[in-house]
DNA sequence: TGAATAGTGTCTATAAGACAATATCCC
DNA sequence: GGGATATTGTCTTATAGACACTATTCA
């Protein structure tokens, strides 16, 4: 790394260790900064998300995206993470950033920009961690358009009762499905859905509840074991009342293990 | 919308008006918030992007993304947009929020989170509203992998001198060229790099200039025709020296003009 | 044995890569 | 005409969709 030279100066070091002492920064007025996460998982062919019901203003009553607000010591994957112990439970699940939504006016209270994640978990887990109580709900997602035309998501009660959302949060679901769907067929997102071992039919349905429509079987079958990312156990289902099927796990690539989150933003 | 039956109460909408009274932001403490800015141009076969000289500290002398802090009454897309404005000259470009960076330590200050944005802008214009001044330049990228695999991108001056950047933005300026080029074979963003009327040669360039290796010719011209993205104008290349190619301009398809960004989020 | 789904093999349609042939401009 | 690139057409290859057929389990 050259310098440049127009930067030579007596004692650079000195001069910015001072200049940090000086710093204030209350200076100006800063923003509230809040992490949300969309935990989505799929059952019985519905894509579902965890959802908290509101027990203060604002919004109180209406249901929510479980977020809080960013410490200082933490950064933001850990501000997610942090969310996703202490209001689902859950440690050690897919967490990947969504979007960060910055409307002026999308929090009542005062400016408030909340950077959204989305993190993906086999049903039985989230269904064990997270008992349904009534502070919380894992609600059916209702996605009015197809494909990747984005938009506003409802959130429903497995009966089918329209749920009332907090914020922007209608909103940020709509991102998160959109983003699902645009990864669904480059990156290995699916099994995250799905237990560690899983059938070809499993793996078929989660993507097709996930895309919102049926895909072709054989094409399927074959675009999955081509990519090499899905090996087979040698187990056979259990349970089933017809012929049983393979066993399967998921096996990263090479190239997977990274996502679009910079090493360096992880910490 | 139904609202949950436990939510009823006297009169919600007065109780919430007294509780965000009493709300008081600075009740914790909050962290900065800024916005950065890749803008990228492609000129010679090189992925370039603008960079600015630190005259402040910290960092002082060390080349940084055009960034600023958000206000309070504006949006985080407005935010990026007052400082291409400021800071490059330019209005009207196509931008698009690429990635939020929090680690802690980012900013030796305090803690600052920013929100990046990439912009995509022909080179001639960029030329014209940028003339490198002492205090900005259009660096080159130096991309030290390929494809999509990620990692830090170094800048350097168009004679091949390196400099030094400031900040976390080498491994924003990585995030950038990895979201350029994820994109740019599904997403239509090669045109944003070029002139209103473009020949099919040079549209194949630019993809080659984001993609750092050579694509073929035959299926690139079809796939770009097949697309209905890229329409005939009629008239033809002017200076050549050998046969003029027809100048092509770029049609929004009825899916386009819409991107991961929501409606909801631009304001 | 029948119902139901798993898994295999083959054919067809489509898109990409390779390559040859012709077209059109400037010098 | 020669140099250079544009543009078109054809052939080959890889992949997805369609479909027929066999395999295996439980009731």
């Amino acid at each position: 790394m050259t310098r440049d030279s127009k930067t030579a100066r007596p004692d650079p070091d000195r001069d910015e260790l001072a200049f940090l002492a000086r710093y204030d920064a209350a200076e100006f007025p800063h923003p509230s900064l809040a992490v949300d996460v969309v935990l989505v998982t799929a059952h019985e062919g519905r894509l579902r998300a965890l959802l908290v019901r509101r027990d203060e203003h604002p919004a109180k009553g209406r249901w929510a995206l479980p977020g809080g607000f960013v410490r200082l010591d933490e950064s933001l994957e850990e501000a997610a993470a942090r969310v996703l112990r202490e209001k689902a439970g859950l440690a050690d699940v897919f967490v990947e950033q969504l979007f960060t939504f910055g409307a002026v006016d999308r929090d009542p209270r005062t400016r408030v920009i909340t950077v959204a994640y989305y993190a993906l978990v086999d049903h039985e887990r989230l269904a064990a961690a997270n008992p349904g109580s009534g502070d919380s709900l894992v609600a059916v997602l209702d996605v009015p358009w197809s494909g990747v035309a984005g938009g506003a998501v409802r959130a429903q009660r497995t009966g089918g009762e329209s749920l009332a959302l907090a914020f922007d949060h209608a909103i940020i679901l709509g991102v998160a499905v959109e983003r699902l769907r645009g990864k669904l067929d480059y990156a290995p997102i699916g099994f995250e859905l799905l237990p560690a071992h899983f059938t070809l039919r499993q793996l078929q349905h989660v993507h097709e509840t996930v895309l919102g429509h049926a895909v072709n079987k054989d094409s399927f079958r074959r675009r999955m074991l081509a990519s090499g990312r899905v090996v087979a156990t040698g187990q056979r289902e259990r349970d089933a009342s017809h012929r049983p099927a393979e066993l399967y796990r998921f096996e990263p690539n090479e190239t997977d293990g990274r996502t679009l989150t910079p090493p360096a933003a992880r910490r």
